[in-house]
DNA sequence: CGAGATCGTCCGCTTCAGCGGACAACCGGG
DNA sequence: CCCGGTTGTCCGCTGAAGCGGACGATCTCG
């Protein structure tokens, strides 16, 4: 049986990407930039809690990825991002439509026809989605991004 | 010294709070609320990530607290609350406020209704809202708590 | 030139997130 | 009554998060 087939991502990555940007963003002179024993002396200083130097570089060359929470907590209190930064890309996606939803739903009545909808067999839901494309449709309304090209992410 | 020692975490204690808050929102009826090991099994199903039944007890009584990024996305995914819900407790009390939208929208076809309902005209949506209230008869579903023969007026 | 500091890198260790399995207590059906 | 299933609870284990310490290489200071 497949069960949890798809634990790695190759979002995963991005992790160590993140961190060695937000590294060379803090620190631009790449002369002058702290190494990773340095960078968590820094840490301690200043966010009160640790991170270890070794485990820093692990994470910035991809070796260790699966944070915790106190662990996310400290690194994005150092960096000054939320927290929300680190997870990102991960579900981008889905996060993304979750924004795009809450925009959706200040409309009180597209908030109605959502609980409305809810519990509905899916054929019924099928035809709803058929309705509502050709309304948009009819009504000139953008279609909605399904998936957008993400142009330069920095690489 | 260990000066990482700041126990600035008021969150941890509430992360079993929350957790069986949204058991319990989720479940409304204590008689047929199910057992963590249905409520693993049901995650499992659900969001095709696995969290045992025994670590679901742990996290509900306060024995664990800090999560791994797979886990905490695992269990917002199964409850439809944004990660953030569990990090933030301003996010997670408006969050709670809208949770049985949340729920509605727990079907992913749900959220594309909505979706696709935002920025059409009142008259569509009125069309579609008197759909959805057929539709509801014809499939036998109970009415909605809130449900009015004419939604719109009431904020 | 060498002493010392810092660099990236790696190995081995401890700690704990997370899980499997077991247990007694309960509830429903025969 | 007993059986089978589910409940909450707990113990012990695995594996990975996370850390400490060491290594050679580089750079600066004198």
């Amino acid at each position: 049986m497949d069960l949890g087939q798809r634990a790695h991502r190759p979002a995963e990555g991005q992790l160590a990407r993140k961190i060695n940007h937000l590294i060379a963003t803090l620190y631009p002179d790449e002369r002058t930039r702290p190494g990773f024993a340095k960078l968590a002396q820094k840490i301690r200083e200043t966010t009160g809690s640790a991170i270890s130097s070794t485990y820093l570089w692990e994470l910035a060359t991809g070796k260790k990825h699966n944070l915790t929470q106190s662990t996310l907590t400290t690194l994005a209190e150092f960096f000054g991002v939320p927290r929300e930064y680190f997870l990102n890309d991960e579900v981008a996606a889905r996060v993304d439509s979750q924004l795009e939803l809450a925009l959706a739903l200040r409309n009180q009545k597209v908030r109605s026809i959502a609980l409305r909808a809810e519990g509905l067999s899916d054929e019924t839901l099928d035809s709803i989605l058929t309705m509502l494309s050709q309304a948009r449709k009819i009504e000139k309304l953008p279609p909605l991004e399904g998936e957008r090209e993400r142009p330069g992410s920095d690489g």
